[in-house]
DNA sequence: GTCTATATTGAGATAGAC
DNA sequence: GTCTATCTCAATATAGAC
C-alpha cells in the first residue's frame, strides 16, 4: 500500500498496532499514571509525536486499548447463559469461559483491576462495573433457573451467586498476583464442586461431576 | 505540655496525628503516586517542612501508616485459630473478625488493594502477601482440623480454603467498590453456610447454624 | 509522518529565618 | 516546630525543521 518507512516496518496500522501492544504491557506493570508516553513510544521504536498523531493523547491510546475486549465479554456471557445442559454444567461453563477470557487478556485485566480497586490515577472513565455486573447477572440467572428446576436447593440465589463469583474472583486474582500459586481452570472446577456439594459431610445428592465444556 | 501554636492546635503529636489521618484518606482516594505532599499538609493546615520534619519523606508517612494495623491483624488470626468451639464456628468467627478489622481500616485497606492489585506507583515495598498468607493459613488449619474431626467431609482442604477466602474477599471487595451493594457480616455468614452445606439438594447432615460470635 | 529541541508545569525536597 | 522562599528534576506536550 504505502511504501515502507525507514526502519523497515509498514507505516499506518503497523505502527499503530505496535504502540497499542506495547502500551498494554506498560500500563499493566506501571499503571496509567506511572506510564510515560516516552516509554510507550520507545518500546514501539518511534518518537512521541507519532503517538500524538495516532491517538491525540495519552488518554486516547488508553481508551482505544480498553474498549474492544469488553464487547466480546458481554457477547460471551449472553451466549453461554442461553446454552443447553444442566444448570450446573452451564454454570461451570460460564465461569470457565470468563476465566479463559480473563487469561487471554491478562495485561488488560491488570490495568482494569488497578483502576477498579485503586485510584483513577487520572485515567479517563471506563465503566468496568457494567461488565462486572453482566457476569454476576449471568451467574444469578443460571442459579435461579437451577432452583426453579430443583437442581439446586431452595435458598437465596444472590448468596449463591456471591459464593460462585467469589470462587472465580479468587482464581483470577491469584493469577494476577501470585501466578505460582494459581489454581487454574481445574481449581475453579473443584471450588464450584465444593459450593455445589458443600464441605459438611452427608450430602449424598447430585454429586455428578460436571465436565464443564 | 507545650504551648498551643498559633492556629490553636496542640503541637507535636496532634499535628503528627492530623497529618497521618489526612494522609490515609487522601492516599485511599488518589493512591500513592497521585497524592501530593502539598495536599496532605494543606488538609492538616500546616506547610511542607512540617511533614518532612515528622516523617522525613513521603515514603516515611506512608510506611508509618501501613505498618501498625497489620501487626494487630496477625495477632487476631493467631488468636482466633486457637479458640474453642466447633471448627465451623471458629471458621466463621475468624472470617468475621478479619472482615471487622478490614472495615475498621477501610481507608488503609483501599490503599493496600491499590498497591497489591495495581502497580507499585513508586510506593516503598510493604509485604502485604505475608498478611494475606497468614489469613489463608489460619483458614486452612481450621479446615484441616475440621476434616480430622470429621466435622467436614474428606477432601482437599486447600480447595475448601480458596472457596472460603473467595467468599470473604468478595464481601470485602464489595465494601471497597460498591458499598451500596455490600453483603456485610450477615452476607459472609450466609455464604459460608452455602459453602458448608452446598447448594445441591439432599445434604441433610450438619446443618447446624453456627452463631459465629 | 517523523524527527530534534524546547516550553511549561508541578512534583518532592531543603535552606535558613524566626 | 513552623514558616517563606527556593532548588532540582522529570513529565506532558508542542513548535518547527525535514
Amino acid at each position: 500500500m504505502a511504501r515502507p518507512s525507514r526502519n523497515g516496518a509498514e507505516p499506518g496500522q503497523d505502527v499503530r498496532g505496535k504502540l497499542l501492544a506495547g502500551a498494554a504491557e506498560i500500563f499493566s506493570t506501571k499503571g496509567y499514571a506511572g506510564t510515560t508516553v516516552r516509554e510507550i513510544v520507545q518500546r514501539a521504536g518511534v518518537t512521541k509525536p507519532v503517538l500524538y498523531y495516532y491517538f491525540r493523547s495519552k488518554e486516547g491510546i488508553y481508551l482505544a486499548l480498553m474498549r474492544e475486549p469488553f464487547e466480546r465479554f458481554v457477547a460471551l456471557v449472553d451466549g453461554t447463559t442461553a446454552d443447553e445442559g444442566t444448570s450446573r454444567d452451564r454454570l461451570v461453563r460460564l465461569c470457565l469461559q470468563a476465566y479463559d477470557m480473563f487469561m487471554e487478556h491478562l495485561d488488560l485485566a491488570r490495568v482494569m483491576y488497578a483502576i477498579y480497586y485503586g485510584p483513577p490515577q487520572g485515567a479517563p472513565f471506563v465503566d468496568f462495573d457494567a461488565y462486572h455486573l453482566r457476569f454476576q447477572d449471568g451467574v444469578l440467572r443460571l442459579l435461579e433457573d437451577g432452583i426453579r428446576r430443583r437442581e439446586f436447593r431452595q435458598g437465596d440465589a444472590r448468596d449463591m451467586m456471591w459464593a460462585v463469583v467469589g470462587a472465580v474472583n479468587v482464581a483470577m486474582e491469584l493469577e494476577l498476583c501470585r501466578p505460582r500459586q494459581s489454581v487454574g481452570r481445574d481449581g475453579i472446577r473443584r471450588m464450584l464442586g465444593i459450593i455445589f456439594d458443600g464441605i459438611a459431610p452427608g450430602n449424598v445428592g447430585a454429586k455428578g461431576r460436571g465436565k464443564g465444556r
